[in-house]
DNA sequence: CGTTCATATTGCCATACGGCTATATGAAGG
DNA sequence: CCTTCATATAGCCGTATGGCAATATGAACG
């Protein structure tokens, strides 16, 4: 199995809602798939792409596998959007003065 | 056909090029065939999954169809990033400050 | 109005994705 | 060791994705 970059990772909503909860701590898995509204099978799929995108590590704990984040990748994603960035501000500056001109 | 969200537009290679193309200023279709190395059709394609994903706008001047971008829907993906931002930094600080106790 | 140029759409194909159920694995505990 | 609990893997299925070649569309211009 392939890994996938950060972006492809980033594109499944629960996934992203994964990272959201090691966001606060590391959790065993089990944990996780309370959670998540899916299948245990498939929360483990997740977290294999997770692992392989780099967005993830285990560590074993007794009977169980603790996930915790690793937002190295995500912070290449971040460098990427920075040059859009102003861009958007841009615009919402023009927003902001179109506002203030009409009140 | 139904719109993607803008995190599964990014996972795509060929899309975050066709963006980087416009950072710079609107192109016209053919101009990032140009620069893309992928079929006409193809980048067609990949334009028509950007537009639904309201990443880029289009706009007809002759037989040109121009595209330019649309940062919005990034925004709302870099808010995403936000609050992991604290969690790289972390991690780089705590690299630094090994570098220096270990020079 | 017929042709040309730029782009979009269609059809087709192979492969990937995401979900499930059933089963395998591996650490702990008796 | 044998069982149990937690998680991973395998196998299967329907749908989506990304690529291409061929064709349709639509504006401009003679």
């Amino acid at each position: 199995m392939n890994g996938m970059s950060a972006y492809a990772a980033l594109a499944e909503p629960h996934r992203r809602r994964i990272l959201d909860l090691l966001r606060t701590g590391e959790r065993p898995a089990g944990e996780l798939v309370e959670h998540l509204d899916l299948s245990q099978p498939g929360v483990s799929k997740h977290l294999k792409v997770l692992r392989e995108a780099g967005l993830v590590a285990v560590r074993t704990h007794g009977k169980q596998r603790v996930y915790s984040l690793r937002p190295e990748p995500l912070a290449e994603v971040a460098e990427w959007l920075e040059p859009y960035r102003m861009l958007w501000s841009q615009r919402l500056d023009a927003l902001e003065r179109h506002l203030e001109d009409n009140p």
